[in-house]
DNA sequence: CAGATTGGGCGAACCGGTTCGACGATTCTC
DNA sequence: GAGAATCGTCGAACCGGTTCGCCCAATCTG
């Protein structure tokens, strides 16, 4: 292994002084920084990461946590990974991945060692256990998902509220006057999953507001559950004209059901999803949708992250409550409803 | 922050000490070891990683590199990631994920800079431009995918030979003797994703064989031409009574597919994919397909990755090429054809 | 009971960087 | 031309762990 004493020796000049011409953080004349830069080369030196974290306690490695709970949609979620892993390395960062069921301890592990200079919580929820551990250590954390209690930290959601209100208005001027919304399932919502009724209440409240008939529910997230349960819900609400979902696995499942059917979106019903241009691409989904953006999250949380990282005044800066407006992307899966 | 130091003046003991009584190295007197841990719990130590990492060159986080590549199906990749994340932390590591672009650079700047001890490589191409960085690094590396040369690497894929034959015998059996068999896009191929005419020309022998008629055709991967091309297959191939699918878009496609031509499988035409349970029970897939096992791949790659960091020949012993045996699920997607 | 062995603890060195203070040689200023 | 400021470099200390060698006391051996 070559350390920067090698360097130094190669060049013929002290430790320090190469350090200096590397960081440039002093004047060195350009003959000196000339031959350290030649050694580096001809050395193939790249400086131990370990030992620099110790020196500078900066170790330019952002954590990741990411929670793949029962009913969650897994690959929704690498999108904000990928969001979150890229932008981070743009800025300078890599970023370590942490998948532990036990999300607390495992955030406690990598921050009392010191790994990582912050965090991204994705995932979070209302009362998120792992929130009290983040604002005690000591980097600052960013959050994708809006809790209950934001204090001490930067948080990035969708505006699910106007999403929901969106997906109703939208319908309602198609000329809708009953609607299903089909959620994710309750038990994402027991467990603090708040988006879900961030939605849910937006929407019922709009709908009220439009004199349009909303019935919302709880979906599923597996199969054959997923399909058994839009059956079930096209057959008690068989005067619903328009399909609502804030739910992936409800979304994928839903041509196949559909076609069991033998109804067609918008002829038959006139449809609208809550998930991403790449969701809808990946999974082949032919329905509009309110774009979820999370690779735009992800980036918009690095970035503040990073910011504050940086920061001199670090966690005295104030904290910010960020809002990504929600935009519908047409697929042409709406339509008047028949009369 | 509280370092050793702080623990071995709370035990009022030396800094060695502490050391020896937390690592278990030495021989420790039970009440100092007591001491000591209490002044731990008290105080809430926890070692600094990158000091010990510089201490012990050891960092205890793995490397996972995976390239999210055009025409690659991202959803499928998580798996594969997911295997080694919660594999590695069941052993003791953590995982830095890198998604670089240029894998080449960004494993060159992670092994050189000491940041892990090992490195897991996904979806490895035929010739790699990755293998000479990962040979000529010091930590060991182990890969997910059959490159060309497997030398100084361990190497853990699916058997795409064994998972064409058994396609076409699972056809062949039912009656079926003309088969349509879509695999990834030519670009993958083009690339040097090698386990595409692994499948695929085994695939052919094997139809040879048995008297098959077997159409082998490049693929897409994304809506809108998945779904072109799969009705253009159709078109093409009528008498076709069979479907073998080494693609999971057109996979996730092809409900939409069938149903827009008012096919359905099995009575119209006997369908069988490769892709992981877990993707078809995302996807809502009802097809069935031959296990592509991503988790328990990325779990035999870590395993072996740690066993081998962990040794003390390290290098010296003899590197392996497993390959897991492809199983059929059945989910009730073939039957005899119509005659 | 002298001498060897073992157990338990300490001090110091080391890992590979960064950074502070000091210092000699120039250059600038009046 | 003396004193101050600047430039370029070096040595030493430090970050927070681990580990080697040594030493003292207690126990074991014959």
């Amino acid at each position: 292994m070559v350390t920067i004493g090698d360097v130094a020796r190669a060049a013929g000049v002290s430790r320090s002084t190469a350090s200096y011409a590397l960081s440039g953080k002093r004047a060195i004349s350009a003959e000196v920084r000339q031959r350290v830069n030649d050694a580096v080369l001809r050395l193939g030196y790249t400086p131990n990461a370990g030992a620099r974290a110790l020196a500078t306690s900066q170790t330019m490695v952002i954590g990741l946590l990411a929670q793949f709970l029962e009913d969650e949609f897994a690959p929704a979620m690498l999108e904000y990974m990928l969001g979150v892993s890229d932008t981070a390395r743009e800025l300078g960062y890599d970023t370590l991945l942490v998948t532990d069921g036990d999300g607390a301890s495992a955030l406690r592990r990598i921050t009392d060692s010191r790994m990582v200079d912050g965090l991204v919580l994705l995932n979070v929820a209302q009362d998120d256990v792992r929130l009290p551990v983040l604002r005690a250590a000591p980097q600052p954390g960013a959050l994708v998902g809006l809790p209950g209690d934001c204090s001490g930290l930067d948080v990035f959601d969708l505006d699910f509220e106007e999403a929901g209100r969106m997906m109703v208005d939208h319908m309602h001027r198609l000329g809708h006057r009953e609607l299903i919304l089909v959620s994710q399932p309750e038990h994402v919502v027991e467990r603090g999953g708040a988006y879900v009724w961030r939605l849910q209440d937006a929407a019922l409240q709009q709908a009220r507001l439009r004199g349009v008939t909303l019935h919302a529910v709880f979906g599923e997230s597996r199969q054959p559950a997923v399909g058994r349960s839009l059956h079930g819900l096209l057959d008690t609400y068989p005067d619903a004209t328009g399909l609502l979902l804030n739910n992936e696995a409800a979304a994928a499942a839903l041509p196949t059901v559909l076609h069991e059917r033998g109804l067609t979106a918008p002829d038959d019903l006139s449809v609208i999803g809550r998930y991403s241009d790449e969701f809808a691409r990946v999974f082949s989904l032919p329905y509009s949708s309110i774009e979820s953006a999370p690779d735009r999250l992800g980036r918009m949380a690095v970035r503040q992250l990073v910011r504050r990282i940086e920061s001199e005044t670090g966690r005295a800066e104030p904290y910010v409550v960020r809002f990504v407006a929600p935009e519908l992307v047409d697929r042409k899966s709406t339509a008047a409803p028949r009369t």
